[in-house]
DNA sequence: ATGCAAATAT
DNA sequence: GATATTTGCA
């Protein structure tokens, strides 16, 4: 009586996952990088994109940051480490960071996550432990650049369709998720704008974050402040 | 454009 | 049923 419905529970699960999502990877180690790109792309991951310098890294998202969903980096990198990395983006625009080490230092994921990653992950030697938290990396990507899941609340389909009477099917604007990450990324939007000074708007804008929605900001401002 | 209450989704 | 978000309205 419980799972009597047709619905798709456990099958959902699993083409729910995140394998839409466009991973940048980057690690100083090319051997490291492979075995990365390799898990990755085994794991059913379909855009995957890699490169060896943290620099790089942001040059490919300054240039086309829609095209990502997630960075997945190294913490220890010659010049420009995780942690840099990880501060120029959350400054220069709305994308999950996670950070990875060989290293079970607890701080060092203490210190990633206050900084704003959105997780860290341990990378065995040998193996491939994935121990992650923070939250899923999936935010709202709707005004990117191609196919993008965009599939939110459209009611279970209706098992038969006798429901004349409920034509009710306008769909709601698609509800946005304020996680850790986004909420600490609009809160650094406020503190640089002023508190006294804030405006949806301006909110808005400064977030950068594809569709959002300037209700969105205004009633988190509200809710949250 | 902002704040609030009601409606809704999770 | 409580909580988180979106709508609609003043």
């Amino acid at each position: 009586m419980e799972s009597a419905k047709g619905g798709p529970s456990s099958s959902s699960t699993l083409s729910s996952l995140p394998f839409r999502l466009h991973i940048l990877v980057v690690d100083d180690d090319p051997t490291c990088l492979m075995v990365l790109a390799k898990m990755l792309r085994k794991c059913r991951y379909e855009g995957v994109t890699i490169c060896k310098h943290a620099t790089i890294a942001l040059s490919l998202l300054r240039g086309e940051r829609a095209k990502y969903d997630i960075v997945l980096t190294d913490v220890h990198m010659p010049d420009v480490d995780g942690f840099k990395l990880l501060e120029i983006v959350g400054l220069e625009m709305y994308l999950p960071v996670l950070m990875m080490s060989a290293d079970c230092d607890m701080n060092v994921a203490m210190r990633g996550l206050e900084h704003g990653s959105v997780g860290k992950v341990e990378v065995e030697n040998t193996g491939k432990k994935v121990l992650e938290d923070g939250e899923c990396a999936s935010t709202l990507n709707e005004g990117s650049s191609e196919k993008h899941y965009k599939r939110k609340n459209q009611a279970k389909e209706d098992e038969d369709g006798s429901d004349d009477s409920k034509e009710h099917r306008v769909q709601r604007q698609l509800r946005v998720h304020w996680h850790l990450s986004l909420h600490k990324h609009f809160t650094s939007v406020v503190n640089l704008i002023g508190i006294d000074r804030v405006e949806a708007d301006t909110i808005l804008e400064l977030m950068d974050v594809p569709g959002l929605t300037r209700e969105d900001a205004a009633t988190h401002l509200e809710v949250r402040f």
